[in-house]
DNA sequence: ATCCTCCCCTAC
DNA sequence: TAAGGTAGGGGAGGAT
């Protein structure tokens, strides 16, 4: 909170390296109840501090002058303070590079400003961070690179890998992952069949890429350690943005958690040790982990790399087992089954890894799962029957699992904070404010209530790729970036495998902000632009994940984005509609249907699945499956011929159909002559999503979280077209910047069912009424269509077909 | 009641 | 300096 008006109604931001620090500055201006920008906003802005001028610089900072934003010294702020009282500006400003104070800075920091590539119209240091040789501009193999850097997209692919794990663990024990996916299931049968009380055991390694560290290294034991990328040794790390992905116990204490960037952690740990990553070690202890959970049942659900529920119901340990929790001086004749059996897994793990694991264990697998968080670290905590309510009671409402940083938020704002004042909390309340299903997760999560059984392995429904770090290319470099996107296009069909997929989504962010973010080669505050097809192919009637086809969808849907590529910070292409050689359906319907395609892919291609919980549509019985499948493809034959008609069209794909256009609504995109040609109404919703944009891109810095708007319906009068505004919201994660979604959809309504065959000329027929409808309004209509990429290509497409008279009438109007 | 699209949320 | 991914579940608002 300030503690003086010393800076009231000024915006203050730093540009480069300064003495002070920028820290320093900000705390002044904060302190002085002034504000602070990280990023540039020429709209709040009213003070540009910066040391010195380098020449690429001064046609920039000439405009800001002109535009009436003061450029000055860091010494305007220092003395300003001191005086306690805004100083005149004149004896601030800043002179053109100055010798003398350029090795002056020189001397106090080494490393200097780097040198801006300026390749922006503004002069800005666009790509101030691009000497590194780590971006994608700079690096030839920076796909191939980042994916193996990247802790996220290690842990993320995990459980991708954990199949031929699994089949690696059954090569061991001389069987099959069929075979023991069928065991698990007899055994799962079986207890259903005896009425067993369930146990579930739920293990998790202590602080699994921290002890592996030390585990490797024993010296580092006893030290408060971190596993990073940057070096808590380096002459800048107080200032790192690195992040953490693991501490271990003493760094805790110290208030050291992951996510959290190595910068802050110095601060509150400065005798924090960092370490680096060591993927490999990790994959191999969380293999020998899995293996040693196998010897006890086959009902193991992988959570990740570090961690499994285990389905111990009615296991009796061996005498083996027995021993073991004998040797740690238990009295084993006080203990339960799965208590000697989580005794037995955490020494075995230990003693093979050098690792410590803990293990909770409930009678499902919510309880179980609480249950670690008491066991932790190095040790095993049973919730008793009965006692949930109990244990959770004074407990954050975070604690449970499922709700998270947004739900606690929203139940702080109902004043509920502890699990048990959430217990206290109607149900048909919660539905109301979360949803039907949400609503009652959160209901009986709190009680301890859940029933979801533990997987073997899921089919996965979707695979995807992402890069959103180190993305930076110069104004002339469209191929390189049409290169990255073949890249990681390659990527994703070496995860796909044998699969295939019918949807394609891709997406990309764009930088709203001038300069550099302050994490070294992070995305900064982005728009987020996503565009999603068909992998139809034209004539083939089929959908197709040759590369050649893939790659070539992902870089029309990329320049029907239309980002330059110096504003370019990331990428994503996402694949869904998976089907396998061994499946009749794809893997969403399977699930939608209540199918049990878990079972065994074996049973699945028989078409002998015979599971279903939950849904009346559920199918229990073979020939009720083949009814579902025959709908299914029905419907899929049905959508196949009208897409394949028209491939670059609508998205969605079934007849009767929704289709949204998606346009960005960045403030700078939007030309103010078409916009004052709308209808007020339609001019309003844009106006107000535009600045409610703007609001957010500059509410960074504190936590800040803009609750879900709902969506915004706007119809056009006598058009069929509608106006959707999508529904968005702002939350800034832990100390990062959070990007926006910000599409508009325009929908296109048709009138009732048609048949496939005639969807173009319904399509035709519906948007030239809708251009009826506005052609009143003036040309601006046009413009307004034109953003619409799609519509046109597909007009443009149909001026060689029969229907060419009625698009070229449209495309004349 | 069910499906679709786009988006948000959660967990590691 | 630094590697801010991945996948599933589900809600809103719409159509059928
Ligand atoms: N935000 C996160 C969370 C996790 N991980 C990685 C590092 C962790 O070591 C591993 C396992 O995640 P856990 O949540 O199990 O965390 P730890 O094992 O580190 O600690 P704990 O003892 O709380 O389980 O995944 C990560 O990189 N970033
Ligand atoms: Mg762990
Ligand atoms: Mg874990």
């Amino acid at each position: 909170f300030p503690q003086s008006t010393t800076f009231e109604g000024v915006g203050v931001h730093v540009d480069g390296r300064t003495v002070p620090p920028r820290e320093e500055i900000r705390a002044m201006v904060l302190a002085g109840g002034g504000r602070y920008y990280n990023y540039f906003e020429r709209s709040r802005v009213t003070h540009f501090v910066v040391e010195n001028i380098p020449g690429a610089k001064l046609q920039f900072i000439r405009a800001l002058e002109n535009a009436g934003i003061h450029v000055v010294r860091p010494s305007w702020v220092t003395e300003s303070e001191k005086q306690r009282k805004l100083r005149p500006v004149e004896g601030f400003r800043v002179d053109r590079v100055l010798d003398t104070k350029q090795k002056k800075l020189d001397v106090i920091a080494p490393k200097s400003v780097p040198v801006a590539t300026n390749n922006s119209s503004l002069g800005v240091n666009r790509n101030i961070s691009t000497n590194s040789g780590l971006s994608s501009r700079e690096n030839p193999n920076f796909v191939r690179e980042y994916f193996q850097q990247s802790r996220l997209s290690f842990i993320g692919t995990f459980k991708a890998r954990f199949e031929s794990i699994l089949a690696r663990i059954a090569e061991n024990k001389g069987t099959s992952v069929s075979a023991m996916m069928s065991t698990a299931e007899q055994r799962r049968r079986f207890c259903e069949e005896h009425k067993l009380q369930r146990w579930i055991l739920h293990v998790d390694m202590d602080c699994m890429f921290a002890s592996v560290a030390v585990a490797k290294n024993p010296s580092l034991s006893g030290k408060p350690i971190a596993v990073c990328h940057g070096t808590s040794s380096a002459p800048n790390a107080a200032r790192s943005r690195s992040e953490i992905s693991s501490a271990n116990y003493i760094a805790r204490e110290a208030g050291i958690k992951a996510g959290m960037l190595l910068g802050t952690a110095i601060e509150r740990c400065p005798s924090l040790v960092t370490v680096q990553y060591d993927f490999s070690a990790y994959e191999a202890l969380g293999k020998a982990m899995f293996h040693i959970f196998f010897e006890i049942t086959p009902l193991v659900e992988a959570v990740s790399v570090d961690e499994a529920f285990l389905d111990v119901t009615g296991i009796v340990p061996s005498d083996d087992m027995v021993k073991v929790a004998h040797n740690e001086q238990w009295d084993v004749t006080q203990l339960s089954h799965q208590e000697i059996l989580a005794f037995y897994v955490r020494h075995k793990i230990l003693l093979q890894t050098k690792c410590p694991a803990s293990t909770g264990i409930g009678q499902n697998k919510l309880m179980a799962k609480v249950a670690t968080r008491r066991a932790k670290p190095n040790g095993q905590f049973m919730v008793q029957p009965g006692e949930f309510s109990r244990i959770v009671s004074e407990l954050s409402v975070s604690e449970l699992p499922g709700i998270g940083w947004s739900t606690r938020e929203k139940l702080t704002a109902l004043n509920v904070l502890t699990c048990d004042q959430l217990r206290a909390v109607q149900l048909t309340k919660l539905r109301e404010e979360f949803g039907a299903v949400l609503g009652t997760r959160i209901f009986d999560v709190c009680r301890g209530r859940d029933d979801s059984a533990v997987e073997l392995l899921r089919i996965r429904q979707s695979v995807g790729v992402e890069i959103n770090w180190g993305v930076r290319f110069l104004a002339n470099e469209e191929d390189k970036v049409e290169n990255m996107i073949r890249e990681m296009v390659e990527v994703v069909l070496e995860r796909l495998g044998e699969g295939s997929a019918s949807k394609i989504t891709f997406t990309e962010l764009r930088s709203k902000t001038k300069s550099e973010p302050y994490k070294f080669l992070g995305h900064g505050i982005c728009d987020v632009i996503s565009r999603s097809g068909r992998t139809l192919v034209k004539g083939a009637g089929q959908v197709s994940c040759d590369f050649d086809v893939l790659a070539q969808a992902c870089i029309e849907l990329h320049r029907s984005i239309k980002i330059a590529p110096e504003d370019l910070r990331g990428v994503g292409i996402h694949l869904s509609g998976l089907r396998f050689p061994w499946l009749k359906l794809t893997v969403s319907e399977a699930t939608t249907h209540g199918l049990d395609i878990r079972a065994s892919k074996k049973e699945a291609i028989a078409g002998n699945v015979t599971f279903a919980r939950d849904r009346e549509l559920a199918v229990s019985e073979g020939e009720q499956l083949d009814v579902v499948i025959s709908e299914l493809e029905k419907a899929r034959s049905l959508a196949a011929s009208s897409v394949e008609r028209n491939p670059t069209g609508p998205t969605r794909i079934l007849a009767g159909a929704q289709y949204e256009f998606v346009l960005p609504t960045d403030a700078d995109a939007i030309d103010r002559s078409v916009l004052a040609a709308l209808p007020a109404e339609m001019r309003r919703t844009i106006e107000k999503q535009v600045s409610f944009q703007t609001a957010l891109s500059t509410s960074t810095g504190s936590r800040v979280h803009h609750p879900t708007k709902k969506r915004r319906k706007l119809v056009v009068p006598r058009g069929q077209m509608t106006l959707t505004q999508l529904s968005r919201t702002q939350s800034s994660g832990f100390e990062k910047e959070k990007s926006i979604n910000s599409n508009i959809a325009v929908q296109l309504n048709t009138k009732g069912r048609f048949s496939a065959p005639d969807l173009d000329s319904e399509l035709l027929h519906v948007l030239s009424e809708w251009m009826t409808g506005v052609g009143a309004l003036g040309h601006g209509k046009l413009e307004i269509v034109n953003k619409v990429k799609i519509i046109s290509q597909w007009l443009t497409k149909l001026l060689n077909t029969d229907k060419f008279e009625l698009a070229r009438g449209i495309m004349t109007s």
